[in-house]
DNA sequence: GTGGGTGCAAACTGTTTGCACATCT
DNA sequence: AGATGTGCAAACAGTTTGCACCCAC
């Protein structure tokens, strides 16, 4: 997720790039921790102490119109947010929880017989122990 | 999902199964349409017309506790839940909101490079149009 | 000036919890 | 009999919405 990027998706579609949009978009681009929303907010108020947990809503909805972010989840968890823009797949560990990116050209992927489904994207939920919590 | 190999599950473990059990396993059993909580739920008052969500879902909890019963989540959906019980993927069609299973045969995944992580679980998710909204 | 954007609080949805009563073995 | 399960309603968490005010262009 790159901020320039970012603001020219922004001025295309003639929205402004506020505070608020900078902070949060700041924040997450250099984030390799998929955020839930809470932490997002927490991270934006520490500098901006006024913000509302509406427009951090609002604005990663609209991030993910823009395509520059994405959601995932994890059944019984806060949506996590997802700024990498290169394709990647996930490992969650489930002892503590944390969520790693894979990158795409370790994992291949290979689908026969899919019929007449239109596969517009895949993707890979790795559930195991991370290096860490198996030590 | 086996009706069976749950009672006796149940049995193992000391539970008892109840009506309000046996109604929503026979219902979850030979259903491939990954229904939600509330569809369940709708399912079984039709049969039993006193039955409490919370039943509902304690029973789904407790059938996923049991390795029965697997709970799938996408973005802003209500979690479906899947009695399948052979090793397989998923399907979503983004337009028509349904979700196929795919059978592991027909997908490989190789991953190199997962360093120390240990991996147990591993699902694709294929986001895309199915055939019948393709047409 | 005018289309966005924002903050706030209230609403909402899906899910969980506490508790008295009922049920299964 | 006694553990387990149930229904109900209230609580809860995360997210969305409505609305009045505000600000960038």
């Amino acid at each position: 997720m790159d901020v320039q990027e970012v603001e020219r998706l922004l001025r295309e579609r003639r929205l402004f790039l506020t505070p608020q949009r900078r902070a949060i978009l700041e924040f997450l681009a250099d984030n390799g921790e998929h955020p839930t929303a809470a932490r997002v907010f927490e991270a934006v108020t520490r500098e901006h102490p006024v913000t509302s947990r509406a427009t951090v809503y609002n604005t990663l909805s609209l991030f993910q119109e823009l395509g520059v972010l994405q959601e995932v989840n994890l059944p019984g968890k806060e949506a996590r947010f997802d700024p990498n823009d290169e394709p990647h797949h996930h490992f969650h560990c489930a002892q503590c929880d944390t969520l790693f990116d894979i990158p795409a050209e370790q994992v291949q992927v290979a689908a026969s017989e899919l019929g007449d489904m239109q596969v517009q994207r895949s993707s890979v939920m790795f559930e195991g122990t991370c290096a860490s919590c198996a030590a």
